[in-house]
DNA sequence: ATCAAAATGATAAGAAAATAACAGATCAGT
DNA sequence: ACTGATCTGTTATTTTCTTATCATTTTGAT
């Protein structure tokens, strides 16, 4: 509908489908922006501005249709198509992000696996086998369309390298560097800086 | 200074402070607002901006000590602090989590871990023996500032009923329980959400 | 079939955040 | 010591985001 969305309202559509998500478990079938806005702690406001943005999602006096939306809000954000995803890194982090996507969000198929330390190198890790640096660059050329990375910078450099010239089209980012690929989007996670906040929070209550 | 800092500013000042312990690892004493909004990729303005909010520590003409600007953020974060830190849940990502802490962000203090696996419970782990859920219930009472939480919702569920009363004064939560805790400050980290950012980005490039 | 209640989508108003502008201070070079 | 360039802290302006309002549509009960 709209051309332009900002970050904020991005932002918040993966927040949407949870509770949407979590609505239908509790087999909740239509719901109204006044009511989700109560259980999500936003103002109905927002919902309706946010959803519209994308288009009529809801019927005039009646609500939205709970499973509806979510279908809706999948469509938007694309995890009804599905990705092809390597994993740089499989420390405890990579391992943790793996089995958490394998369980929880099917449109992600982790399809390879990077690791460079010998002892990691050739196991077989949710049945993928980990490849090396080398081979993953071979990997890398062939369909994969996300890459997650949680390898240390010195490795990620190296990678990073790599990827013009590759179908990858989105790098989630947890370790330091920054990239700058053209082309290809990047979303970078800094874990601690959350914490940090939490930590300011805690040492200046209001 | 200020009394009420907007949360946007919050989030941005461990940024901040990422980028100057770069800057004084390679040397540099001195940055002024306009080369570091270059270097950070954001404006001058709203660097002296976010910044006076808590006092003026630039010099006009001369720009900001890198390492005293950072050191100043570290104060107002309160990372000059030390927390005792309680870690629920020992999965990988809990390992991880705490890995990273401990070698990294000498403020928080990682003094208890908890996980009810039978085969996890009595392990040491980074030298601290894991209690399951009945004795870190005690632990809990015993001055612990901060929880790390990454463990399933009904063990989160469980450990949430016994924080009243404690000292603990924040919890950084992985998990898709809410809590809300009377003068608890907790802050949710939904990593899946980031991903799916990316998804929606990289199906509507610009 | 009618009517009050409920709810959306759209527009308007208000609040908040980001950016720009500028006076005053400092620095560096001559 | 003087001067131009630099840079901050602060105020003003602009832009963006959020919230409120309202006409219109649908529901559900009588």
């Amino acid at each position: 509908m709209d051309s332009y969305i900002s970050d904020a309202v991005i932002r918040r559509l993966p927040r949407y489908r949870r509770y949407l998500k979590k609505l239908k478990d509790q087999g909740i079938q239509r719901i109204s922006s006044k009511e989700l806005g109560n259980i999500m702690d936003v103002t109905a406001s927002q919902i309706r501005q946010d959803l519209n943005h994308f288009g009529g999602f809801g019927q005039q006096g009646y609500g939205y249709g709970v499973d509806d939306l979510r279908q809706k809000l999948e469509e938007i954000m694309g995890l009804n198509k599905t990705y092809n995803v390597g994993v740089v890194g499989m420390g405890q982090l990579g391992h943790a992000i793996v089995a958490y996507l394998k369980n929880n969000e099917p449109c992600y198929k982790i399809v390879a696996l990077c690791d460079n330390r010998p002892e990691v190198t050739g196991q077989e890790i949710f049945g993928i086998t980990v490849q090396d640096k080398q081979s993953f660059r071979q990997t890398m050329k062939k369909g994969l369309d996300i890459l997650i990375i949680t390898a240390p910078a010195y490795i990620a450099d190296e990678v990073a390298g790599d990827i013009e010239g590759t179908e990858i089209k989105g790098i989630w980012n947890f370790g330091h560097t920054e990239f700058n690929i053209k082309g290809v989007k990047v979303v970078n996670v800094h874990l601690s800086d959350s914490l940090h906040a939490l930590c300011y929070y805690i040492n200046h209550p209001d």
